[in-house]
DNA sequence: TTGTACGCGTTATCAT
DNA sequence: ATGATAACGCGTACAA
């Protein structure tokens, strides 16, 4: 109720709740965490009575130095706000949560030096899994730092899982963004477009590289004419820009648009527009992820849809022993690809 | 580099690092992570390099046990997934690493009991802060519990913080909802509207309310027409079915509509649309968020941006020491309200 | 400056 | 079924 600054009692302990029963401690840890059915159901309850008067919580730092681990996995992400990332992230909790674990999340802001260094930071937490989410950018030299760590992890009897990350040795999720882009392709053509072009990040950035060569795939043998290729930033303005010079610089030549990810995509259309060329009739717009205003911008954005939520909770099971979950044995270590669904909507009416 | 199954070779604890080194474990202490400079030069640089050599990281479960206070804060949110928490998260995330805390992070749902259980769990950690975020459910019956809970917990030593929830005796960072509303109504008698629809979610979710009652508050005294009040779900599909709804019993009487939150205000103009009615030109649309997508609809929308990212940040400075971070002494146990802005674009175009 | 030894809150072993 | 008691990994008096 009041302030009262004497505040700094100290949290009652295993010995208090024991000491207010009326019994050892032993008793009591074995009533409260431990198997229950060793103690007798009277003793049973005065403790757990005697907890719930005390407000007792367990503390998970003693649990986990007296079991020798802990029940939390340890979450690394680019940024949380992009939905991107968050809807992996709610994936992760969810399924985590399911499994009684709790999940300490860390944000690396895409650099490899700031990932290595909390990737270090978090292994002291000594959880159980590690997920380390977020496309790695080619080349860059905390690499060997990274795997390292994360070995001296996985020896520890720690599971490391990756999420779109497949040139680190461990099991990964991964969406089949290849494959998709493909997909998307041959939709494109059966639509009838034919003359493209591509709105994509630096290749180092591998999500939008696959996304990139699997458009090209899906194209190969048409004999339609190589799509002109814009390299931008991986961002809503990044799209808009690119759109805005594509425009500019004349735009007679190309019916599609195809962009790597859909704030792009819609950043893309809001380009064009503004040059005055409309997104649909006038050009073709396509973009991936399938993310939530896809549908509520006009036209409606055609886009690929990719199931990270389950990539999340798909990461968690890889790491997770057979027994808490389904997984099949052979995913263990190999990983897990999920595919991904074109879906066409109004921004790219058959031609 | 290979599999090696016999990885359950235990992490290196202190110890290790101090035999390897030649020296004591105090001594090894205080090198790594103690008072560095009551040891000599020479032994600081064996057990660093004893340290790196075995690829030894602090258990922090340990040193949380040791010195009887961790370096972590609890958050918990609704759902990690929608942008107005994940931003929440990120500012919280952000400002928490810069003062070297870890978040742990839990979602509740919706759900108050579950918000309760996940508080109970997380105490189990002995966060320095636990941040709780998320629209209370007026009435529900956990407060007293949830209350309870945390007033054990700021006993024991530790900082509760809310976020947009002040209806807890906890220091509470709060956005002005109503404000925001309220010159949102008056900027929009400016652009000459004269008859209101407000689409809201019930009554029970209070920022919703706020947001409703703050709208209403700005129209007081102009002498237009009560507004046309459409209740619904919180969600885009809750703003998708209102305005159908409102259109299909025929929107003549109206020539702006006020959704309390930006993805109904953006489903709301799908919904509109599909009826036939022009957002902007027939009718004027507005929101409240200014999530990223309102400037790429069409027409943009017209909405209120409310800084959730420095609520999070501003949420965790409010629970640490002043001397960590800048913040007002008065502010401490009072809390912090954030200013909404209000953004006047194309979907609410000059009548 | 360094080392010994105790304490932190819990689990687990071993008697009883 | 229960109770001492020894770990667990680390910080830190206190003594040397």
């Amino acid at each position: 109720m009041a302030d009262g600054p004497q505040g700094q009692a100290a949290p009652p302990t295993l010995h208090d709740v024991a000491r207010e029963a009326g019994v050892s401690v032993a008793t009591a840890s074995r009533a409260l965490n431990g198997s229950a059915r060793n103690v007798r159901a009277e003793n049973v309850a005065r403790v757990r009575a005697a907890a719930q008067r005390l407000g007792y919580r367990p503390h998970l730092s003693a649990q986990a130095i007296a079991r020798g681990s802990t029940r939390t996995v340890a979450l690394v992400v680019r940024d949380v706000a992009d939905p991107y990332f968050s809807a992996i992230a709610a994936g992760v909790i969810e399924e985590a949560e399911a499994a009684g674990l709790i999940v300490t999340m860390a944000v690396a802001g895409g650099s490899p030096e700031r990932e290595l260094q909390i990737v270090r930071t978090l292994r002291g937490t000594r959880p159980r899994v590690v997920i380390v989410t977020g496309s790695r950018i080619d080349g860059a030299g905390t690499r060997d730092a990274l795997v390292e760590e994360l070995e001296a992890y996985r020896t520890a009897g720690g599971r490391a899982v990756m999420i779109s990350q497949r040139d680190l040795p461990y099991p990964t999720v991964t969406i089949d963004n290849a494959g998709g882009a493909a997909e998307l392709a041959r939709a494109l053509l059966g639509a009838g477009y034919r003359r493209f072009a591509v709105l994509h990040a630096p290749a180092a950035l591998r999500t939008s590289r696959e996304r990139h060569e699997g458009f090209l795939a899906g194209l190969a043998g048409s004999g339609v004419p190589e799509p002109i290729a814009v390299e931008t930033d991986f961002t809503r303005d990044g799209g808009y820009a690119a759109a805005r010079r594509l425009a500019e610089r004349g735009i007679g030549d190309v019916d599609a648009v195809f962009a790597v990810n859909d704030v792009m995509a819609i950043g893309a259309m809001t380009g064009l527009r503004e040059a005055g060329v409309r997104p649909g009739p006038d050009v073709g717009v396509a973009g991936f992820d399938d993310i939530a205003p896809a549908v509520d911008v006009v036209p409606a954005l055609t886009s690929v849809a990719v199931p990270l939520r389950e990539a999340g909770a798909a990461a968690v099971r890889l790491a997770l022993p057979d027994g808490d979950t389904g997984c099949e044995a052979g995913a263990r270590e190999a990983g897990v690809r999920l595919p991904a669904r074109v879906i066409l909507r109004a921004s790219t009416p058959p031609r």
